[in-house]
DNA sequence: AATGAATGAGCTTTCATTCAT
DNA sequence: CATGAATGAAAGCTCATTCAT
């Protein structure tokens, strides 16, 4: 099922994904009905895995803002280490202009942005983050950051020559924008 | 030829960008060979078009880093606004496995990363920015954040309930992201 | 798939081959694979059907060279009779530059010839036919007289003004070709 | 235009023709209308060439039957090893059912003919050649014999494992081919 | 006279989907 | 429940032929 993820949507060919899982193209018509209801189911599953992101954050009241959302981005980054499908499946999605899945890509994403606003709200709040930060755009900002540089990895290899998955270089990588999101790029006086 | 722009190589159908072109299907194909050689023609023309962006920046050594970073980023955005199958195209060949068009996509970011780069590496120096920051990944990012955002509007505006394409929440986009790309989040002591 | 036999590779057409065979287009190719895969189990079929010829060659030490060459030879002609789509074939095959079927052909007449050539080598120790004979150059002259008679039918009935199909004619050609092979065209001294 | 020769009418790329003629296509369709008219004039320019053939055979009626055969036949073998394509239009075009060339075909193959039937009957007459020689499909035999082993060259090579280009191959071959037509395969008594 | 550009019909091949068992 | 075989629509590509200059 993950051609979806290797090709999109319409890349994805029906024959394969019934080879690759091993059942009898047939039966993906009748559980699903067509490909749309296959790629709906598929889109849905790899998204929800993303949900155990969004329980574990913001739990803790007395963490300060900072600590929580770089626990976040830094969670947020190893979870597309282990679910490699995730960007990929996001970025097909939200690229696409049929909107097939976009029900589903906004539940999901809503829910799992949703603690980390909770969270930044909190931080400006109590003046630990800036005044005028708009605690919608950032979770953006970071899934933007973190899926860009997950699908955009064998382009950044070729672009800097330079093997990124190795765990040195993508905790440099990881590093990086954990440092950015929060600091910037200026030196500080 | 922006069909490829909207629905990526696999979905673009030949028939229709010779419609859209005004121009019979066989003149593509002698033109262009096949559906490869229009795509990789397409996507060349459309990234060089951001080489503009390129040639004005960091010209002017007197000017300070975060100011010319700060006009980069925005003319960047411009551009997209401008260009809207920039991103989009750069985002199906990145996120595309085939790798038909890696080396244009290379040669064209390559080129328009460079004189940024200088500019950070000068501001690095100069103590104007962070001693820490890889002026090799900040482009990157600056592409991820400008063309996720650009990508995923139709998306954001959906979990938003907003309108992105009047000019008054474009500029609260972009002013966002200059003030995340220089200051972070965290507020100043 | 007697296109093939009746216009060539090149001029025979997947859509007709597919509704003569009362089957649907898309069975070929999954069968098949593509044209290619098609002409070539064609072409093996069809050649195939001369290995009975073989078979039944060379069997009696006892008979007579002569006898055995035109016990041949006869089976061969209604052979071709029977089978009219062995000969075009063959030579759509043979004139082809593109080789499509060659490893093909050559190991069917190779399996036709081989016993006609050891009745001849057989004659020619034994003193029934020329010391000077060659045996392979005759299976091949052979097959080039009964192939180019059957091939040439039409064209020859044109010329010379006659019904060829009708037994009586077709036991002339015949005779003549045997009597030619045996004795040549020289008056007996 | 021996694409034609090459590849059969249906394999022969207008374009192709010409583009080795060094002409720009449309001439082609101004001076032969269109495919087929160029066909025709290619087929009959190449069968007329073997009109010398027939100019300088039968000449002597002094000369022995066997003596004016053997040397058409040498003559005729000849020609085709000087015109390669002669062989393979022939071919090309009596396997065809379309029967574009056919008038053509016949006309020339008639004069090429004539004068041998016209040997061979004085043959038969003087008691040179067999009484019961039909002395129109003779020349039909000889035909088939050459032109076979002219377009089946390539095959025969294979199924061999011989070099038939070499001078001293293509002797044995015509050598082959003459003592067979004037003798047969029997020893003489 | 001569040519590069253009065209519509038709070719091989592929795809999502369904039928028969 | 499960499967191999079947199918129509449409995709990419090619061809002989003609237009405009």
């Amino acid at each position: 099922g993950d051609a979806f993820s290797a090709r999109g949507y319409d890349g994805a060919r029906v024959d394969e994904i019934a080879d690759q899982a091993g059942v009898n193209k047939r039966m993906i018509y009748a559980y699903f009905g067509d490909k749309d209801g296959l790629y709906l189911a598929v889109l849905d599953t790899h998204l929800a895995q993303a949900s155990a992101l969004a329980r574990v954050t913001g739990l803790d009241p007395a963490a300060s803002a900072r600590a929580e959302v770089e626990t976040f981005v830094r969670r947020f980054f190893e979870f597309m280490d282990a679910h490699p499908d995730f960007a990929r499946l996001l970025s097909w999605e939200a690229l696409s202009k049929e909107r097939r899945g976009r029900k589903i890509l906004v539940a999901r994403v809503h829910a799992l942005f949703e603690p980390l606003v909770t969270v930044l709200r909190r931080g400006i709040e109590r003046g630990e983050l800036r005044r005028d930060l708009d605690p919608d755009m950032f979770p953006a900002s970071v899934t933007a950051l973190l899926v860009g540089f997950e699908n955009h990895r064998s382009f950044l290899e070729t672009l800097w020559g330079a093997d990124l998955s190795e765990p040195a270089a993508r905790a440099r990588v990881l590093g990086f924008i954990v440092h950015l999101l929060l600091d910037g790029i200026g030196a500080r006086p």
